[in-house]
DNA sequence: CACTTGTCTTGACATAGATCAAGAAGTGAA
DNA sequence: TTCACTTCTTGATCTATGTCAAGACAAGTG
């Protein structure tokens, strides 16, 4: 089995015809470091799965560049806004390393619901479950510090902080590369 | 038509016949102002779409009670992971006001689906629009200060600032009740 | 009615975090 | 190697927002 297949296994818990028939529908897609996966604006007529490398999402706002989010290896990847609602994306999504994917278009992935029975109702499960996530992250901003929310990232994912510009996790926290610095600095001593 | 009626038939165009289906699984009730309609740790079993009134989704974190969110007339209402998953509520919901809902149990809730073709389709669009919802929240939080947010919520959403506590929507907002009130008093002059 | 309780505002002050500016260190290209 | 560029850190300073405390109202209750 292919990490996608595990993954939407471990996921979905579906058949292993259900499976072939999905994973069937991916393209293995290479990108390299700086090219774009999505651009705010344009379409975004694709979902992907990421087998190695990590995509930053991030839009402008007045001329700044906030990062949203950080997607890596085991994330499902899209402009949820393309995807679902055929409209412009909202987020430029780009490659912090070279990355692989297993890519699926939007057209095979809309048939998917003819080739798996419960496919929407998964879907639905999947999706409530990001909601759930957001959410949580939401909370993350109403109640806690710029601190505690590095410690909590830092606990959960501590191999970003390795990986991944320390600007880009400074903006997708919520604070300044400066702050995210200091805080780090009290962290070793 | 009820609102109910109207408001699903809007949000998801379908059948006047589906629409009967699910609509006739939904019973009024009525709640009065300081009462839950979920608890924190306890199991949400329903879903409902609110009538008239407003309440207030919150949880606690050291004590301090923070305000995620507050659902009014034209929402649906629940606590996700509890409908969804079937596990213990993360959220608090109280009414702030007498409050009038159509409520689904949990049982018929997952019945639509058997009744109604295209509902596990339509309810995964719903939740898309929700997690893009949230997705701005989010950003809203990364990118924007707490007049900023202030005021994004006032255009969107004046008639909250009548009806509900400053207290709660300071919180919902990010900040204290002291600084909405100093944004506020700025906004007249 | 008086009394309690909750809401909202205001002022004085404290502080987390932002901003600005500079420099150190690493990386890649020529 | 040198130069340009990026990342990260650090210090000095500023400011938005939080904290604490008090008072003005309004609303509800006995």
């Amino acid at each position: 089995m292919t990490e996608l297949e595990q993954y939407i296994n471990s996921y979905f818990g579906i058949s292993k015809e259900d499976l072939g028939k999905i994973t069937n529908l991916f393209k293995q897609e290479v990108l390299q470091k700086e090219d774009f996966f999505a651009r705010e604006g344009e379409y975004c007529n694709k979902l992907s799965f990421v087998k190695s490398g990590y995509l930053r999402v991030y839009a402008f706002k007045e001329g700044k560049d906030i990062t949203q989010w950080i997607s890596g290896p085991g994330y499902f990847l899209t402009d949820l806004q393309s995807l679902v609602f055929d409209q412009q994306a909202r987020w430029n999504i780009q490659c912090l390393s070279d990355c692989e994917l297993y890519t699926i278009s939007k057209e095979n992935y809309r048939q998917i619901g003819k080739h798996v029975e419960k496919w929407d109702h998964l879907e639905k499960l999947f999706l409530a479950k990001c909601f759930l996530t957001l959410e949580d992250r939401v909370f993350s901003f109403l109640s806690m510090t710029a601190e505690e929310r590095y410690d909590h990232l830092y606990v959960q994912n501590k191999e970003l902080f390795n990986i991944i510009p320390l600007h880009n996790l400074a903006s997708m926290l919520g604070m300044t590369p400066e702050t995210l610095s200091r805080i780090r600095k009290k962290k070793v001593s």
